[in-house]
DNA sequence: GTGAACAGTTCAACTCTTGAACTAGTTATT
DNA sequence: AATAACTAGTTCAAGAGTTGAACTGTTCAC
């Protein structure tokens, strides 16, 4: 394939993922209210996910300084939706868990995005859905490769 | 397909769009170095697609309030990236446009993102890419629809 | 035991965002 | 023509997320 051909190519990708993140982000936006905001949301996901996690996990996860972590989770901490666990062997270690409100109000917030996103997915028949997702986290694979460097 | 089945497949969409959205947004942040943010980039990306534009349209196509639209722009307008230039005929609306420094601008910064971005989406077979394209924009395009009402 | 490395936090400065209040211009109504 | 209603855009205060530098504690290596 010619120079040309890619540039249509990421003209278009350019152009769909621009509009895909701008609607679904205003309409999660809107159904979480005042309760959460997204970046909170995907950072309970994420400690949901694996029970607990660091600081360092999710800045590298979230590709962020450890200090946008700490803001965030200070916050959600704040909320009381957050515990901050010092880890008794190695005291510089803070794991982070969901509270009992935590685990609430993400269940919530988890059901109010699938509420959003879901509906455009049904569109789908369910081999396009399977093929569009196989190629999806292919992208997000090899994207994911190299993830050691930066940062 | 069962409710279940839908659960697993909004996860997998979800996890795939979380990777692939914050690995390749802290690449392009970080290949625009201080020159320009995302949404900067995004800004001038989409006066140049349509020669002119103004306030409002942008704030519907970023959905977004006006209030922060006049602030990225204020903030162009400062770099000397774009002009301001009131419709003679209705004095209330302003077009937006690129000045010189902002079509060269926008020009090196699209070749930036071209860069970090087309490497990624090469893996691909030709067929892979078209087939993924399709369904991609096709959730952009339903994503779409019903766009009047909100906000 | 000292120095290097690491985990996390604090801080100032910036960008983006909202929503309310506002200016200025246009359109509709009577 | 005068008033009211609407429209385009801006300003402002407040809040969220981000960076990068400087900092506190803690652990590890020699």
């Amino acid at each position: 394939m010619d120079v040309g051909k890619w540039q249509t190519i990421f003209g278009r990708y350019e152009a769909a993922s621009f509009t895909v993140n701008k609607r679904f982000g205003s309409l999660v936006k809107e159904k979480l209210q005042d309760v959460l905001t997204i970046d909170q949301q995907m950072t309970l996901s994420y400690i949901k996910r694996f029970g607990s996690c660091t600081t360092t996990e999710l800045a590298e996860a979230f590709c962020v300084n450890k200090s946008a972590i700490t803001a965030i989770v200070t916050r959600l901490n704040e909320k009381g939706y957050i515990h901050r666990d010092r880890d008794e062997k190695d005291r510089r270690i803070v794991y982070l868990r969901l509270t009992e409100e935590g685990e609430k109000v993400f269940q919530w917030a988890d059901e109010k995005v699938f509420e959003v996103v879901s509906p455009y997915l049904k569109i789908f028949s369910e081999e396009e859905i399977e093929t569009f997702l196989k190629l999806y986290e292919k992208l997000a694979s090899v994207s994911n490769e190299g993830a050691g460097e930066e940062k």
